[in-house]
DNA sequence: CCCGTAATTATGCAAGCGTATAGTTATTGG
DNA sequence: CCAATAACTATACGCTTGCATAATTACGGG
């Protein structure tokens, strides 16, 4: 009469802890921030809610968890679109692309990020998280942008890269927000093409992308 | 033994909708969005529970008209500070800078967008507001952007102006962003004289503002 | 003057939340 | 081969939520 038990699975650690992740971040992006409760979460992942709290000392320390390997995906799926080889002016050029189209920039990226973002304010860690991820990604342009204004002969002193830095890292964030928000309002390759006018402007420095040294999935 | 009762107020429908909903905002701006519940909301707004339905159809309908609120609040005080008069080179360099400083970018109006960003998705009548805000203030900005370069003796077709829109659009918000998310990072012109090189960089007009023009370094 | 009506308060309810804990089942070292 | 232990399930608890409704109060027209 009682129902039947629960099948008894034994898993590794590392697996059950990416399952939670996953299952969190699905819901998340799915159906907002208070979808995610420890007991749809459990559910997804396939298992019962008590592993939770075996796994993460609280379902905020589970969200943070979350929210770190969101960020990191986004900043590698961005990384990786750069490829190895190159000049450096190309490889900026990759970077802008993938930072504004699919996969790092689409509906489900940008609603992800805005059930994070107001986590950051109450949670020093979360902030933490934040400060590093913006930073770091803003650095990888910095790098690039001097490197391509010097493989132009243009030297510029730290300041000015940063400013360069800053004002193409708004540019793509900007652009990576619209077509998160209203993915259906411009061609596939609309915002593509703006971004790398628009840094191309911000620059100084024409940026094409030289489509066929365009680096494959192959490397790592 | 019993608590007195709480004393008994008549006050106007709107003053009561206006009330409920600054208290929403307020709470969701402080604590973010899960703060906002029918009961802290009442007593923010200094009256009991029962008067939020008896205001709204449901708190969801609340939600809404905040977001409106604040929506409309933010384009309208961009709008203000362009001003009336002026070419429209300055008024729109008024514009671009009022919507990467306080009081429209800081942290609070950025977790108050973030906490309504990811309602978007499920309710279509949220997403018909954000579509219908986001557009009129890229409208502005277009309408400006043409004005400015017909000034100039430049004449763009439609479809230049609206990428020209489009870029200036994205520079402003991730600038605005970035504002929001790290309000100590920067100086408190500085992401103002960004937003204003990168849009001229985009247009290749010089915006300068009239009012207190500080000379800062040539762009490119 | 007073009563009907609408505004406002107070209270109750079912559902869902995160967490704690007791009970059950694999794995493992000796 | 059998405890000991860790992984795992199941369930209960206290709390909060949005919503509904009964009780109370002010106000305006006869």
């Amino acid at each position: 009469m009682s129902a039947e038990r629960r099948s008894f699975k034994r898993e590794g650690a590392d697996s059950r802890k990416e399952a939670l992740i996953r299952a969190t971040l699905a819901l998340m992006a799915d159906r907002g921030p208070s979808a995610a409760t420890v007991r749809a979460i459990a559910e997804k992942a396939g298992i019962t809610q008590g592993m939770i709290r075996h796994y993460f000392s609280s379902k905020e320390d589970l969200i943070n968890a979350a929210y770190q390997t969101h960020m990191h995906g986004q900043t590698d799926a961005a990384k990786r679109a750069a490829g190895a080889g190159g000049t450096a002016r190309n490889r900026l050029a990759l970077v802008v692309r993938a930072s504004v189209t699919p996969p790092v920039a689409d509906p489900t990226a940008l609603s992800l990020w805005a059930g994070f973002i107001h986590m950051v304010w109450r949670d020093p860690s979360m902030r933490a998280t934040h400060e590093q991820t913006y930073l770091r990604y803003r650095d990888l342009l910095q790098s690039l942008i001097a490197e391509a204004l010097a493989e132009a002969g243009r030297i510029v002193d730290a300041d000015e890269a940063r400013r360069f830095a800053i004002a193409c890292n708004a540019v793509v964030d900007g652009l990576w927000l619209e077509a998160g928000a209203l993915p259906d309002a411009f061609e596939e390759d609309e915002l593509a093409y703006i971004a790398l006018d628009s840094v191309a402007a911000i620059l100084g420095l024409p940026l094409i992308l030289d489509e066929q040294c365009e680096p494959d999935r192959e490397n790592t």
